[in-house]
DNA sequence: CTGAAAGCGCTAACAA
DNA sequence: TTGTTAGCGCTTTCAG
C-alpha cells in the first residue's frame, strides 16, 4: 500500500478526492509515495464506495452521420477536462435497440445519461426512472426533461419561409423517417404547417420519406419529381445528407441548381460549404451542443444544479442551392 | 435482497454468470425474483469482485474524421452484441494528451484499450504496460503489438504506381502532418520511395504536409503549384479530406480534373464516391477494421486467444479523377 | 488534521 | 447443486 511510504489510506483517499482537507506537508508525502509506487486507484473500487463513477453515457442513433460523431467529440473533450469518461452506445433509429442499450448502460452505474431526441420507448424512460439515473435529451426541446436541443420545427418554418420569399409556390420536400424520430416529423410539420398558412400548400407525392443517406436523398429527388402532380421548383431535405444526394441526383440529372430547382438543408456538414453549388443549409452547432450538454451534466453532477430547458440557436446560411425560381442564381 | 424472494445470493450470481452451473427450477425462480423486484446488478462491485470490467477503452485522434467515427461505429456495435461497453477517449493528434488520457482511462479498470497507429510516447505504453491493460493497435502493422491495420507503404505505392502507370511523370503529393503519425509518414514513404524507384522522383517543394481538413488539401494545392519547379499532373494526397479539398480548390481555379491535374485520395469516404468527378482512392474498411478490431477483443478477453498481426486489404479503386496527363477522362 | 473501522454489492473458493 | 465465508480496494463516518 502506498500508505507504507507515508500514513494511512484515509489519508490517501482525501489527499487524492479532497486535498484541501490534508495538511501541505503529508499531501507531499503521499504524493511522492503515489509515483514513487506508480500508484493508481481502482475506479471501481471508488464507484462502489462512493456511489459516484465519473462516467457517463451518451447513447446516439449512429456515428456513421457526421453531426452526432462532432457533437459526441466535443462532448468527450468537455467530459475530460472534468475528470469524466464518456461511455459510447448506438442503436440505428431502433426503439427497441435503444432500451437494450441503455439497459446495459444503466447497469454500469453511469452517473448521468444523455440521450438524442424526444421520441423514446417507454421500457428505456422506465429504466431510467427506476434506476434513479440522470438523463439529458438532446437536440430536441422536451418539457418533462432537462433538455439541450434544437427547435425542429422552427427549423422547417424557415426553411419554408426562405423560399417562400425567394417566390417558390411548388415546393417539396424530402424528410427523415419520421417513426421513432421527433426531430423528423417537427422538421416535416414546421415546413408543411408553415407553407399551409402561407397559402403555398404541398401537393399531395410532393413530400417523401427516406432514410439518412446520400442514396436516400437521391432517391427521394426522383419520387418527388415522379410523383408530383407539378414538378417543384424547391425541395427542403430533413438534413444535408439527404439535401447533398438530392443535389448530387439533380446535377446527374442535368437539372440546373439553383435555377432549376433550389435545394435547402439542415445541419450545415463541413462538406456542405465545399460542394458546388455549395448547399444552402440550416446551421446547427453539433458540437457546441456537446460541449454545451457535457458543461450541463458537470454543473449538474458537481455542484447539483439540474439543467433546464436549453434552446440551441438555428440559423439559414442562403449559398449557392437556392435562388428564385427560374431566374439565374 | 432479490434472495428474499427464493435462496442464497451465490445462487443469483451464479444464475446471472454461469446459468449452466443452477438447476432449471432455482433458474427460474431467480429470475422470477428478479424482474419482480427490478433487480439490477451493479457493475462496479462486480468489477470489484471479479477483476473484469466488462468494458474496453479505445482512443483516436479524432471523430471528427468520419474514417475514425466509422470504425469506433462497427466496434461498439460488434462490442455491444458480446456484451461489452465501450469507453471512448481523443487526443486530436497530440501525444501529451494522448497519454493523459489513456493514464485515465486506465485507472478505470478497462479490460482492454485500443490505440490508432504505432506512434506513442513511451509514457503511454510504459503506463499501458505497468497496468497489465491488454493492448491492440490499429491502423497500423506492428511487429511489437497486437495489432489490426493497413500496409500503409504500400498505400503509398499503390498510389504511385497507378499514377505513373498512367504515364504521369511530374507529381506532387499533399501529406498528412508526419510528426507522432506513423500513418502519414509511411504513405509519404511508400509514394515517394515507389517513384524514385520508378526513376520518377519527386521535385524539391512537390510535397507539402498539411492537416487532414478540406482547408489543409485547398493550401496544400497552391502550395504545391506555388513550389514546384514544373507543374505537377497528378497529385496524391494522404487521405480522402485532404483529396477532396484539393479537389475542390482545383475547381475553383479552373483546373480541369483529371485532364489538367489527376488526384489520388485514400479512404474511400462515402462522400468520395459522389462528387464530381468521383474520387479515385485507396479504401480502406474502416467499419469493419473496427469489427474485426472488436472481434479479436472479444476473442482475447473471454477465450483467452491473444490476437498476432492482422492486415486489412487495401484497394485503389480508380474513378473519375485520374487519367492520363493532358489526355480526355 | 489524521487514524480506525465499517461497509459498498458482488464473486469465488470452499463446504455441505 | 447450493449455501457460507471471505474479501476485492476504496470512501466515509466517527473518534482522537
Amino acid at each position: 500500500m502506498a500508505k507504507l511510504a507515508g500514513v494511512s489510506m484515509a489519508t490517501v483517499s482525501r489527499a487524492l478526492s479532497s486535498p484541501s482537507l490534508v495538511r501541505e506537508d503529508t499531501l507531499q508525502r503521499v504524493r511522492q509515495a503515489i509515483d514513487a509506487l506508480g500508484y493508481v486507484p481502482d475506479a471501481s473500487a471508488r464507484t462502489l464506495a462512493s456511489g459516484r463513477s465519473r462516467t457517463v453515457a451518451a447513447v446516439v442513433p449512429t456515428l456513421d452521420n457526421a453531426i452526432f460523431s462532432h457533437a459526441i467529440q466535443g462532448m468527450q473533450q468537455v467530459l475530460a477536462a472534468g475528470g469524466y469518461q464518456l461511455l459510447l452506445g448506438s442503436h440505428n433509429y431502433d426503439p427497441d435497440t435503444e432500451t437494450d442499450v441503455v439497459r446495459a448502460l444503466s447497469e454500469r452505474a453511469v452517473d448521468a445519461m444523455v440521450l438524442v431526441g424526444a421520441d423514446h420507448a417507454p421500457d428505456t424512460l422506465a429504466l431510467l426512472r427506476q434506476s434513479g439515473t440522470r438523463t439529458i435529451l438532446t437536440w430536441s426541446l422536451s418539457s418533462q426533461y432537462p433538455c439541450i436541443g434544437f427547435d425542429n420545427f422552427e427549423i422547417g418554418a424557415q426553411a419554408a419561409r426562405h423560399l417562400y420569399d425567394l417566390g417558390h409556390r411548388r415546393l417539396g420536400m424530402i424528410s427523415g423517417i419520421g417513426a421513432h424520430n421527433d426531430r423528423a416529423r417537427l422538421r416535416t410539420e414546421g415546413f408543411l404547417g408553415t407553407l399551409r398558412a402561407l397559402r403555398a400548400p404541398l401537393a399531395p407525392g410532393a413530400v417523401c420519406e427516406q432514410p439518412y443517406t446520400f442514396a436516400g436523398g437521391r432517391a427521394g429527388l426522383r419520387a418527388v419529381l415522379a410523383q408530383a402532380p407539378a414538378t417543384p421548383t424547391a425541395i427542403f431535405c430533413g438534413n444535408d445528407v439527404l439535401a447533398l444526394g438530392c443535389l448530387f441526383e439533380a446535377t446527374a440529372m442535368g437539372l440546373d441548381v439553383p435555377r432549376q430547382l433550389s435545394i435547402v438543408g439542415c445541419d450545415d456538414l463541413p462538406i456542405s460549404a465545399e460542394v458546388t453549388p455549395a448547399l444552402t443549409t440550416i446551421a446547427l452547432e453539433s458540437s457546441e451542443l456537446g460541449r454545451q450538454t457535457a458543461l450541463a451534466l458537470l454543473r449538474w453532477l458537481q455542484d447539483g444544479i439540474e439543467p433546464g430547458r436549453m434552446e440551441m440557436p438555428v440559423a439559414l446560411v442562403q449559398r449557392g442551392t437556392t435562388a428564385p425560381p427560374g431566374e439565374p442564381g
